[in-house]
DNA sequence: ATGCGTTATGTATTTAAAAGAATAACGCAA
DNA sequence: TTGCGTTATTCTTTTAAATACATAACGCAT
């Protein structure tokens, strides 16, 4: 490709759609490890510097797309409520993470039959 | 992850970068497949429904960023300008596209192992 | 019963990206 | 030398996305 001989390298970004929609992606699966640390989707969403509506509409549609959904919430009580991963969550970023893992071991292979 | 049953796919992007900064993606390929068809930047722009400033300067971030330029423009004359590949653009376009096929089939399997 | 911190949700405001409009320069052709 | 269709570039407008703001409901604890 005759490419300036520097720092040459391949990018990428995927996610797992189900009907086409979105379910997972790079940053929900941020939004889901953080939920597990604050065990709330307030503390999460300020974490990650985004409004707590988007964090939200966020776990909200995960929920939805999901057949079991991903993160269990409550109102009300001695903390104001708060929110915690379902096994259907922690299985979801395990898997996320094993196919991220395998997809970059690959990218890096095709790096060198690229340059 | 217990899924509902239903269409799981895994999409993805990808893209190249030089040293830190996007050089070539879906897109610009798409750009300058269409600049080969029509001879001309205004086009092709035309064609793939963007404005031709965005046209324009997605053609010049991709020539300063290569070591040599994708796109040979010209103005004036008969038909009142027009631009075409050089060989450096069309090598670029073949090798997207072969990396392209080999991510295609490593993700095609990696779905069989991720449901 | 009051306060606290969260979930939940509608509405308004801000921001960033893209598009659009306008104009100049170019060089051939009639 | 006038017209044509393109490249080249600045400035304005539109659009879409995210944020901010406001408020209610909840349920435990004091």
């Amino acid at each position: 490709m005759s490419l300036k001989s520097k720092d040459l390298s391949i990018k990428f970004r995927f996610w797992i759609n189900v009907d086409g929609e979105k379910l997972l992606g790079k940053g929900r699966v941020e939004m889901l490890e953080l939920i597990r640390k604050h065990g709330s989707i307030l503390k999460a969403s300020q974490e990650m510097k985004m409004s707590y509506r988007q964090a939200w509409q966020m776990v909200k549609e995960m929920n939805d797309r999901a057949e079991s959904p991903f993160v269990e919430k409550y109102m009300g009580g001695k903390n104001g409520g708060g929110a915690r991963l379902t096994i259907e969550g922690e299985d979801a970023i395990k898997k996320y993470h094993d196919l991220e893992k395998r997809i970059n071991y690959f990218i890096d292979e095709q790096l060198e039959s690229f340059k």
